[in-house]
Formats: C-alpha cells, sequence, structure tokens
RNA sequence: ACCCCCGUAGCUCAGUUGGAUAGAGCAUCGGAUUUCUAAUCCGACGGUCGCAGGUUCAAGCCCUGCCGGGGGUGCCA
C-alpha cells in the first residue's frame, strides 16, 4: 500500500465534501509527509491554495476540513490540526501504524505494490565505446542505470537491459589507420585495450595535423561500413577485445546486460529508415548532407546523412528506436547519459515523433564528472580508469576491514572488503542528484564514513548480528509472536520511515532518481543507527525485547532490499 | 551570438517539484564504551541560498535582468 496515496485520496474527498460546488483541480489537494515530526506525520496545504477559488480564507477551510474529519472516526487518523495560515497536520494512530508495520514486516515486498505489472521498460546504460578504456567517466551511467533497472524490475516490470556499444563511430577510420601504422604485437597481446587506446591516440594526433591524415582515415571508416573485408576483420577483433575488458569491470560491479547490442546491429535498417524520413518528408538535402530541420520544435537542424554518404549517431540513435518498437513494443525507453547529449536527444526525439513513434522517451542525463584540475580526455590522457579505481576501493575497504575486523577469518574479509569498497563507489555516485556536476575526488569516492554505501552496510551488520545474537541467547524465543510496541519515540519514527518504503521508491523511479532511495536509506540508518545506540534491545524486558528483534529485523529487510535496488551488497558481518 | 545546466555552511553535497525554524557528511571543538559491532551515538560551531527586481497567503525552488562556472550549437558520439 501506499500511504501518500491513500491518504491524498481521502483527503481529496474531504475537501469536495466541505467545498460543494468548488471545482477542484486534481493534484490541488495532495497529502505529503512532513519535513518535521513536530508538524504531524503527513501535512496536506491544499486550503492555502483553494482559498482563492472558494472565495474563503484559509484557516476557514481548514478548519471546516478539521471539523468534519473530527466528526467521523478514522481507524487511521489520531488527529488532525490547523496550523498558522492553513497547514492541516495529520498525526497517524500508533496502533495503526503499528497494524501496517506487521503486514510489511511479513511481507517479501514490504509494501511495494507491482505496479508496473504488464508495462515494459528499456533502459539504454553504460554503452562505452570500443578499444577504449572505460574510465570514471562511465560509471555514473552503469551506476545509475543499473539501479534505475533493478528498481524498474521490483516494480514489476519488465526490464530490457540494453548496452548500447559505440562500435560504429568515426574513430574507426582514425583507430584502424593507427592499426596499420604503429601497431606494436607484443603490447597488443599483454595490454590490448591499452594498445588500441595509443594506436587510437597517436593516430587522432597525426589526424589533427593534417588533413589528408583524416581524409584517409573517413575513407577507412567507408570502407569498413561498406563491408570491405579487411577492415571488417579488424574492426571484430576491436570488439572482441573491448567487450571482454568491459566483462571484467561489469562482473566485479554486478552489472548484467539483455542485450549487448552495437550501433552496428542496426546497419542494415538506417537505409531504410532514412526511406521513412524521407517520405515524411522530415528531412531535404543541404549542402550535399541530408538534415531535418526542426524549427517546429523550435530545433537546430539534425543531419542524418553526411555529405559523403556515411550516416551519423542522430542515423543511428532512430534506427534504434524503430527496431526496439518493432521487436519489444516497449512503453517507455530511458536513456542514461550525460549531460552533453540533451540536444542530439531532444532533436532526435523529434524526428522519432514525427515518425509516428509514440513509445515514451526518456532521457536521463546526468553531470559531467572533472578532476579537480578541470576536465579529462583520453586525448589529454589524464583518466583515471575504471579498475584502477574499484582496485583503490577495495584495497582501502580491505585495509579497514583488517583493522577494525581483526577476528574475522581472511576468505572473508576480502568478500566483505570487495562489498564495501564497491559499494562506496556506487553509491558515492547514487547518492547525489545526478544532474548536478561532480567534481571526482579519491576521498569522497571512496569515503567509508558518514553519507556513505559502508555507513549504510555497517548498520546492516549490526541488525544481522543482533537478530542472531538473539537466536543465541533466546533459542526457544519466537518474536513473531509478540506484539510490537512503541515505547520509546524513536521506534515509531522508524515505523513510520519503514511504512514509507513504497512511496519513496516510486518516487524514485518516477523521477529517475536513485538518489532519493539513497537518501531515504540512509535516513533510516540514521535512525535506526540512533536506536542501536540509546534503546536497550537484548537486554530489554521479555515482550519488549521481541518487539525490538521485530522491530530492528523489519529495517534490516528494508535497507537489504534498498541497497540491493542500488546494485549495492549488504553483508551480514562487516 | 544563441540554447541548456549549475551557483546553498570553510570544503563536498541534500533540499520530497511553491510550504512552516534551509539540512547532512567532511573539517574544527566538547562529550559517550565494565553494556546488543565506536565504520557508531549525543552536543557545539558554522548561512545575505551568486546579485537585483517581480509573481503570492507563502520563494532556495516560478518569471525577468545581470554576474560567475560548465556544456552544447548542420557533417564526432
Amino acid at each position: 500500500m501506499i500511504l501518500e496515496t491513500m491518504l491524498t485520496d481521502w483527503m481529496r474527498k474531504v475537501f469536495s465534501g466541505v467545498l460543494e460546488g468548488t471545482p477542484i483541480e486534481p493534484g490541488r489537494v495532495v497529502v505529503v509527509a512532513t519535513a518535521d515530526g513536530a508538524f504531524g506525520d503527513y501535512q496536506c496545504n491544499a486550503a492555502m491554495g483553494l482559498a482563492r477559488v472558494a472565495r474563503r480564507k484559509p484557516v476557514e477551510i481548514a478548519s471546516l476540513v478539521k471539523e468534519r474529519i473530527d466528526a467521523a472516526r478514522s481507524d487511521f487518523l489520531e488527529r488532525v490540526e490547523v496550523a498558522g495560515p492553513g497547514f492541516l497536520n495529520l498525526y497517524l494512530r500508533t496502533d495503526w501504524l503499528v497494524e501496517i508495520l506487521d503486514q510489511i514486516a511479513v511481507d517479501v515486498r514490504h509494501g511495494v505494490p507491482r505496479v508496473g505489472e504488464g508495462r515494459t521498460v528499456l533502459i539504454d546504460y553504460s554503452s562505452p565505446n570500443v578499444a577504449k578504456p572505460m574510465h570514471i567517466g562511465h560509471i555514473r551511467s552503469t551506476v545509475i542505470g543499473n539501479a534505475l533497472d533493478r528498481c524498474y524490475r521490483y516494480l514489476g516490470y519488465r526490464v530490457i537491459a540494453d548496452n548500447h556499444i559505440g562500435d560504429w563511430g568515426t574513430q574507426f577510420g582514425i583507430l584502424i589507420l593507427g592499426y596499420r601504422n604503429f601497431l606494436d604485437r607484443d603490447a597488443l597481446r599483454d595490454h590490448p585495450i591499452e594498445e588500441l587506446e595509443r594506436l587510437y591516440v597517436k593516430s587522432y594526433e597525426q589526424a589533427r595535423q593534417s588533413t589528408e591524415w583524416m581524409d584517409q582515415a573517413r575513407q577507412e571508416l567507408v570502407k569498413l561500413q561498406a563491408g570491405d573485408p579487411e577492415n571488417r576483420r579488424l574492426w571484430a577483433e576491436f570488439i572482441q577485445l573491448s567487450l571482454a575488458e568491459f566483462e571484467t569491470i561489469y562482473r566485479r560491479l554486478d552489472v548484467k546486460f539483455d542485450l549487448i547490442r552495437g550501433e552496428s546491429y542496426y546497419h542494415d535498417q538506417l537505409a531504410p529508415m532514412l526511406a521513412r524520413v524521407m517520405e515524411a518528408g522530415i528531412a531535404r538535402e543541404s549542402e550535399g548532407a541530408l538534415v531535418a530541420f526542426l524549427e517546429e520544435e523550435k530545433l537546430p537542424p539534425a543531419i542524418v546523412r553526411k555529405s559523403d554518404g556515411a550516416f551519423n549517431y542522430a542515423a543511428t540513435d532512430v534506427a534504434t528506436v524503430l527496431s526496439r518498437v518493432a521487436e519489444f513494443n516497449p512503453d517507455r525507453i530511458v536513456y542514461v547519459t550525460d549531460e552533453r547529449q540533451q540536444l542530439h536527444f531532444k532533436q532526435f526525439f523529434a524526428i522519432c515523433r514525427r515518425l509516428g513513434v509514440t513509445v515514451q522517451l526518456e532521457h536521463v542525463w546526468f553531470g559531467l564528472m572533472r578532476l579537480p584540475e578541470g576536465t579529462f580526455s583520453t586525448r589529454q590522457g589524464n583518466v583515471i580508469k575504471l579498475d584502477r579505481l574499484l582496485d583503490e576501493a577495495e584495497a582501502r575497504a580491505a585495509a579497514l576491514v583488517k583493522e577494525l575486523t581483526p577476528e574475522m577469518e581472511p576468505e572473508r574479509q576480502t568478500q566483505v572488503a570487495r562489498a564495501v569498497g564497491i559499494g562506496a563507489v556506487k553509491y558515492a555516485d547514487l547518492s547525489q542528484n545526478p544532474q548536478s556536476l561532480v567534481t571526482f575526488s579519491w576521498d569522497k569516492a571512496l569515503s567509508m564514513n558518514g553519507n556513505s554505501a559502508p555507513y549504510l552496510q555497517y548498520a546492516y551488520a549490526r541488525m544481522a548480528s543482533l537478530r542472531d545474537k538473539y537466536r543465541e541467547r533466546f533459542p526457544t524465543g519466537k518474536p513473531e509472536t509478540f506484539p510490537l510496541q512503541m515505547t520509546e519515540p524513536v521506534e515509531r519514527v522508524l515505523a513510520l520511515a519503514l511504512v514509507r518504503f513504497p512511496e519513496t521508491l516510486i518516487r524514485a523511479v518516477e523521477s529517475s532518481k536513485p538518489s532519493l532511495l539513497a537518501d531515504y536509506l540512509y535516513n533510516l540508518a540514521g535512525t535506526y543507527s540512533t536506536f542501536y545506540q540509546n534503546v536497550p534491545v537484548l537486554k530489554a524486558a521479555e515482550g519488549v525485547r521481541e518487539s525490538r528483534v521485530r522491530l530492528g529485523g523489519a529495517v534490516a529487510d528494508v535497507l537489504r532490499t534498498g541497497l540491493n535496488l542500488l546494485g549495492i551488497e549488504a553483508p551480514e558481518r562487516i
């Protein structure tokens, strides 16, 4: 059940009863969680907003609403208060909260409805380029996309996670030329990606200095796209080497795709797509290229085929949408890329709409990763590679585990270090608004204190440990046969937080912001830590003890589920 | 030149889409462990929400202008 939705529906009815004859637009009356417990559990601010149309004072409306609510007996509401200019503060009945919590505690889904049942969403994320190593700039798309992937699945959607590899761009012309001229075979055998990258960088340097070199690179690309056997062979080798390297990273990050289809997969569909575009009159010839003019959408022109006859990424992306619609018929396609592609997405979305595509297209963009000294790029050679970041994270976590949990067997220490290190890296990206620009720092990416994955994992491990200690000390105890009691204020706060898990998750998915879930989990873990530190559990009297074990168990379940939805492991011991 | 983002505590960032007294982490300072994991907890310090107007019961959030930073703008992706 979604508490927020339930309260909103109920409040809307109350309002329309009070303001008979006044039209109330949907969305006008909304109940939301209070920011501060001092104002109750949930609040409704609609009285102020409706004052004008109803031509009455806000406080008057609020008071009438309160009267009506007071007149009816409620099984979920303790009381409602009118405050300030017309706020309605709702205080939920604790016994009702306990009842809901009772249901959630035994529900494997923690009260989350399968709102995506029967719907399909395709998520296009990670999408690295062949022949380049994955660096810290790729981690945001991978981690954010994967979190969305997991959340959508949990909500009951059929999800198709597609890794749209960059295997068809201009870089191959440059790379093939570099391969022919500068290849070091031993280096290719020992460090394939590094060598390919070196070849690309060197060839790119040449191209910058010489237009002749650049033209030659273009020709190699055209040959490749035309099916030249030798270029095809090289191209296939580059891809195979790259995929193997990407796979080791994805394994470490526990990221799995349903499809790995490069841009090349859609190659045969480019010409038919173009025919449709031309037929629909969306594009026309201009300076030798085929260009879609998008004045109606107030967008600059988009080239769909270059004057040399080659297709570019706008063409590929449109063809990709058509192919996906034909094959999977998704309700929604979500793209996770960095901010630089915003215009491109607006343009090709517009072309798709003109072609009559009705699937919901969404671009989830995130701020570019920067270094303190500025931007980084392959060409400048100041990239921080992803495997190095992960190595460092695991090393730091390992040192911490050894220091703080020396009694743990070494094999387990390694496992925990991996979960903690990788978790820290992922959480660093997930815990902030994706759209803010990010300055990379080792200490932030690998933070193990405060608002970090290890903090959440630590809280979880304490819960798990407490649960096990209870079994140890009270082998015949059956907590589930005892009622939940809210004897300390912090317990009620925990109960309320648990009940809010479904609405938080749904909000996170709807706004494509895993950070909302991360934020929720941090609050939950923080409240639990306060509880743990200040409220005895195993030493409490029988009954209270079992109630607290149950409450802690419910928090643990939600925390673990939430962490897993972010792609973060929750070890039982840490 | 135009378009899109961003600007919040010393630093790094949240801020539930317009709600009440703007919150965390780090850093600094002070406290808590004969007790269920101190990777923790409790407290203190810290703010002209870039600047100036506007909209309204209410603005960090919406509108206009300006300043600063980043990104983008018909043959890269």
